[in-house]
DNA sequence: GTCTATGCAAACGTTTTGCAGTGGG
DNA sequence: CCCACTGCAAAACGTTTGCATAGAC
């Protein structure tokens, strides 16, 4: 059915290795590392492929377009430094899902993104 | 500096007139009803100044793309129909933002995305 | 050997830009 | 009368798709 290659292997290698969620170029670029001939058409065919298998997420934000992480983690949300314009993992979650629900509505998930500054920018900028 | 045109003054009116998101398309079609010749290009070339002014704010969901709200409201939420694919806006706010906090890092806002069925398509769902 | 997955290039939808002309001040 | 703003068309950008071929099984 599904044939095992060396570029999707390469794909998820990549976010094996990070702790963060990937735009298409990151994976891009880490995958060619693995595979050289890695292809973009192939890149986005094997997102949609994980995706669907439930083995990727897709994740979009305003200023970074849209992000891939890997599905199946705790739930967790998501921190957006304003510096770096990296896109963190933040664990834990502070957020009371019903009493945010309007009358009628019936809610199934919700998402939380946070922005303002990493702890690496952060101590950077005390240093300057 | 800055001049008042027919197609800026529609387009804010088209926004006064709505209590959810738009879309680019809601806009340019609502727009057109004022002004027959609005053009694409100068409905983006308006949503950016406007959002540049900090009159307007940006959202994106992965399912409905790029959306363009009132800025200035009162802080609320946002509240996405997995079946009739419209945003809603969710007054209150039940989040936390000290508790999620990681160590070192700097917040300076949030956004929460509820997903779910909103009242009407529930009520529709229910008769049938 | 079969047939899925790949690489390449063309196509697509959305957003931006260059340019000549319109119209607000 | 000036120059910001508009409309139009072309360009740019991210993503998808058609097709011939490489390579997994």
């Amino acid at each position: 059915m599904k044939r095992k290659t060396n570029q999707r292997s390469a794909i998820q290698e990549v976010f094996l290795n990070t702790d963060r969620p990937l735009s298409i170029n990151e994976i891009l670029e880490s995958g060619r590392r693995m595979v050289g001939s890695l292809n973009q058409a192939t890149v986005y065919r094997n997102l949609k492929l994980l995706v669907s298998r439930g083995w990727l997420k897709k994740i979009h934000t305003p200023e970074l377009g849209t992000l891939y992480e890997i599905a199946g983690k705790e739930h967790h949300h998501h921190f957006q430094c304003r510096s770096c314009d990296r896109l963190f993992e933040v664990s834990g979650c502070a957020f009371n899902e019903r009493s945010s629900t309007p009358p009628g509505f019936v809610i199934e998930g919700h998402e939380v993104y946070l922005f303002g500054i990493c702890a690496g920018c952060r101590e950077q900028n005390t240093l300057t």
